[in-house]
DNA sequence: GTCTATAGGGTGATAGAC
DNA sequence: GTCTATCACCCTATAGAC
C-alpha cells in the first residue's frame, strides 16, 4: 500500500466541528479541512459526496450534543424547574458555541429526510409534559421553543444591547409556564 | 464629460434589496450588483467603502420595513389586539421575504454604533407599555421580541415540520400577553 | 485510499486612464 | 464618475496515477 489509511468518518467531522468552533462557519471548507487533516482535499471526497452532506452531519452532531446538555441539566428536578434549566442551557449554549449553535439549523439540515432537531423535540415535548400534562401538547411546545430560540438568538447577535435581558428571560420563562399550567384546569 | 453619473446611494441599495429578495443573500455580490446595474464593480466603491458598508444599509431599510409594517397593523388596536397584530406581521415577514428577514440580524448589522434594530425595539417598548402600563418595560418587552423571533426563525427555517405550528403561536402569545398584565397587579 | 494536477467557477478591492 | 485592467485571493469538484 504505498498510500495507508489516514481518515475515517467520524474523525473527519470531529475535525470540522472544531474548525467550525474555533473560527465560525465559514473557517470550514474543504480545503482547510483537509489542511487541518494533514491530507489532500480530493481525499475527503471519499468519505463524503459533496461538502452538503458533511454538513448535514455537523448539523446533527450539534443538535445532539445541544440535546444532551440539557437531558443532563433537566434530571431529577421538578417540572418547571427542569424547563428552567434546560432553558437556561439553551440560551447558554448559543452563548458559549455561536458557531455550533448556528449549525443548528444551517440550511442543509432543514431539507434532511429527517429533520435535525426531532430529538431535541421530542425532548422539549417531554419537559412540556410535565407542566401542562398532556402526553402531546405541540402547541405549548412550539411556545416553548420559540421562546427559547428567539432569546438565544437576540442575545447572541447582540440585538438586546449592553443593558442586560437577563430578567427578560425569566419573565417570559415564567408567564409561560404560568399559561401552560393553567391550561389544564380550562 | 465622457462619462455621465448613472448611479447614486439609494438607487444601489434599492437594487441591492431586489437581488436580495430575489436570490438570498449569497445572490448579492459587488459584481452581481453592477451587473444588475449596467455599470461596472468598481464603480460602485465610489458611493461605498466596501461591501461591509453597503450591508449596513440593507440591515437599516430592512429593520425600517419591517417596522413600518408593524405600526401600520397595529395602528387603532387595543392593546392586546396591537400586539397580536404586530406578531402576525413579524412572522408574516419572515415567512414571505426569508432573505431581508435574515438581513435584520446580519452580522454587519450588529456591530453598527446605532444597532439595526433600535427604532423597532422602542416600537415593542411602546406596545408592551399598553399592556403593562409601565414605560420602559424592558424586561417583557425582551420576552415578547424574544418569542416573536424565535417562531418566526423556527418557522421559516422549517424546524417545526409540516405540522401546522400556527396554534402554538397563539397559545404561546396570550401566556405572554396573561402574565405581562398579571405584573401589574404584583 | 491518498496522491497530483487541473478544470472552472467565485469573490473584494485598487490603480490609473478618460 | 465611470471606465479598463488586474491583483490576489477564495472555493467545490473530478480524472487518473500510484
Amino acid at each position: 500500500m504505498p498510500y495507508p489509511k489516514r481518515l475515517d468518518e467520524p474523525a473527519i467531522v470531529t475535525r470540522a466541528l472544531q474548525l467550525v468552533q474555533k473560527g465560525g462557519r465559514t473557517a470550514l471548507s474543504m480545503r482547510t479541512l483537509a489542511a487541518s487533516l494533514q491530507v489532500q482535499p480530493s481525499s475527503l471526497y471519499r468519505y463524503f459526496p459533496n461538502r452538503t452532506a458533511l454538513e448535514s452531519l455537523l448539523s446533527e452532531r450539534a443538535a445532539a450534543h445541544l440535546e444532551q446538555r440539557m437531558r443532563r441539566a433537566s434530571r431529577g428536578k421538578t417540572a418547571p424547574d427542569a424547563v428552567r434549566f434546560a432553558g437556561r442551557v439553551y440560551t447558554r449554549f448559543a452563548r458559549d458555541e455561536p458557531a455550533m449553535f448556528e449549525l443548528l439549523l444551517a440550511p442543509s439540515a432543514i431539507d434532511q429526510p429527517r429533520p435535525v432537531g426531532k430529538s431535541l423535540w421530542n425532548f422539549i415535548l417531554e419537559i412540556v409534559k410535565g407542566i401542562t400534562g398532556k402526553s402531546d401538547d405541540t402547541s405549548a411546545a412550539v411556545a416553548l421553543w420559540s421562546f427559547l430560540h428567539g432569546f438565544a438568538v437576540l442575545e447572541a447577535s447582540g440585538a438586546f444591547g449592553a443593558s442586560g435581558p437577563r430578567h427578560g428571560f425569566k419573565v417570559g420563562l415564567d408567564a409561560l409556564l404560568r399559561g401552560f399550567a393553567g391550561e389544564r384546569s380550562v
